[in-house]
DNA sequence: TTTTATGCAAACCGTTTGCAGGACA
DNA sequence: TGTCCTGCAAACGGTTTGCATAAAA
């Protein structure tokens, strides 16, 4: 996909930051928060705003280029990974960690309990990674 | 279950203050917010101060009163039903209802696919509940 | 009497907003 | 050229904190 065009074709203009943004992005496993793109991107872009970030990040979110996490904890992450799936992160190190899930039982479920229309799901995880766990002992 | 005597047993003392914000969420299907808490308390007790309500429910938090929730909203909610449980939101009207379901099965799911030890589970929907979906028609 | 809790106000932190200057198309 | 975007700084909203006073044990 040419995030370029796809801005594009959504009415937005392309610019450094957006282009720059999404490089930040673009098959990061590690579902980083805006704090954390804005820290990648200082060295080479030390003149980009916080402000820029979030505002790029809504837009992205809006034309489905991102997923935003709510990891149970204070700051959004975002996931280039848009496919429904599930997340688990480390209560000792933070990382966040993909959970592939079928998300439509539970969907079905919960609409049949509830008599809602269910639109979005969301599973997150918490617990201990391996590498933590090693440590531990 | 006594409250008096589940805060005096963990240590801590009994207060009006403490007492009033508990016959607040005590059986209250609606998982207020702190400042849902406080404004219902306004009337009876204008002295009440926000930053009280907050800190009880750090204390029943602590010693599993109640349950804390992120349902995809700014605020958190508290629900006197520690049961491990999922919540559906109604993105109209934010109602907030619970909805039964089996999480071990996806902790189990979610460990053998990334090799966490999983401590909690967490599952959130949103839609459209049954008298707002009457209302759009 | 000792310890803990309250209420106030200020701080905090992630996020959003308004706006003047600057860049894209 | 017209429109949209950027970067700054200030505002925002939910939550936390420090502290003097007050209440519980």
């Amino acid at each position: 996909m040419d995030i370029a065009e796809v801005l594009r074709k959504n009415g937005y203009k392309v610019t450094p930051q957006r282009l720059a943004v999404f490089g930040t992005i673009d098959h990061n496993p590690n579902h980083p928060n805006a704090e954390d793109i804005y820290k990648t991107l200082q060295p080479r872009y030390p003149s980009m705003s916080l402000a820029t970030v979030y505002k790029t990040m809504e837009i992205f979110a809006k034309i489905g280029v991102v997923q935003v996490l709510q990891c149970e904890e204070d700051a959004h992450r975002y996931d280039f990974n848009t496919h429904p799936h599930a997340h688990i992160r480390c209560v000792r190190c933070n990382r966040v960690v993909d959970v592939d899930m079928d998300r439509d039982v539970l969907s079905k479920l919960a609409a049949e309990q509830t008599g809602f229309k269910v639109n979005t799901v969301s599973i997150s995880f918490t617990g201990v990674c391996t590498e933590c766990q090693k440590k531990e002992q």
